[in-house]
DNA sequence: ACTAATCTGATCACTGCCCCAGTGATCAGCACATTAGT
């Protein structure tokens, strides 16, 4: 019975998971954003904006891609210890500038914003990018910040759920949400 | 094959409340994260 209400709900959230298409960077806009990696790896927040609109890119891309461009340079370098970034950690003790450097807004939101997040998620933890874009459009709030919402809710909920597996709740929403199954778990 | 997109877990940063829990933002990923579009 169990194995069944599973089947049925990763079905539907295979049939919603969408992932958003792939950017393709023009020939310009790499040049422009290596040129940035190459002195600046861990952009801030006003520098990732200033460079959105400068190549005009969503900035919530450019954060991807710094992401990205990292985790390829970390892996090349590995070899050569020395010439490693340094880690937002070690910059920041470097550079007491750093600290008091930019980070994006806190994103406050209210009862029915997390109302209608919380709904969603008990719907589907791992909502495609149609999935996102709708909230974000119903909530009135950027889908990176949604993404966001999901990836520390979902974070947090499989911590917990490693913590302490026994817990047993009354409440059904998280009878539901304890059994989240990872997206690997589901191909 | 290359690389953008996504996921997980850890940690930072800030808020509201009174010392720490809650939560959004950011980051790495080490038998070198995995998945999927081009």
């Amino acid at each position: 019975m169990a194995d069944r209400v599973d089947m049925q709900y990763i079905q539907r959230i295979l049939k919603t998971h969408h992932r958003r298409n792939h950017t393709k960077f023009t020939r310009e806009q790499l040049k422009s954003l290596i040129n940035v990696f190459n002195y600046e790896p861990y952009p801030n927040y006003t520098t990732r904006q200033k460079l959105a609109l400068e190549i005009n890119m969503e900035e919530s891309r450019i954060q991807i891609w710094f992401q990205n461009r990292r985790a390829r340079h970390l892996f090349e370098k590995r070899s050569k210890p020395n010439e490693a970034l340094k880690s937002s950690q070690e910059r920041r003790q470097d550079n007491p500038e750093e600290r008091s450097q930019v980070r994006r807004c806190h994103t406050y939101y209210n009862t029915s914003q997390l109302c209608t997040l919380k709904k969603a998620f008990k719907n589907n933890p791992y909502p495609g990018i149609e999935c996102r874009e709708q909230l974000a459009k119903e909530i009135g709030v950027p889908e990176l910040r949604i993404q966001v919402w999901f990836q520390n809710r979902i974070s947090r909920l499989l911590s917990q759920v490693k913590e302490d597996p026994e817990e047993t709740t009354d409440s059904e929403t998280e009878k539901q949400e304890s059994r989240v199954l990872k997206p690997h778990e589901m191909r």
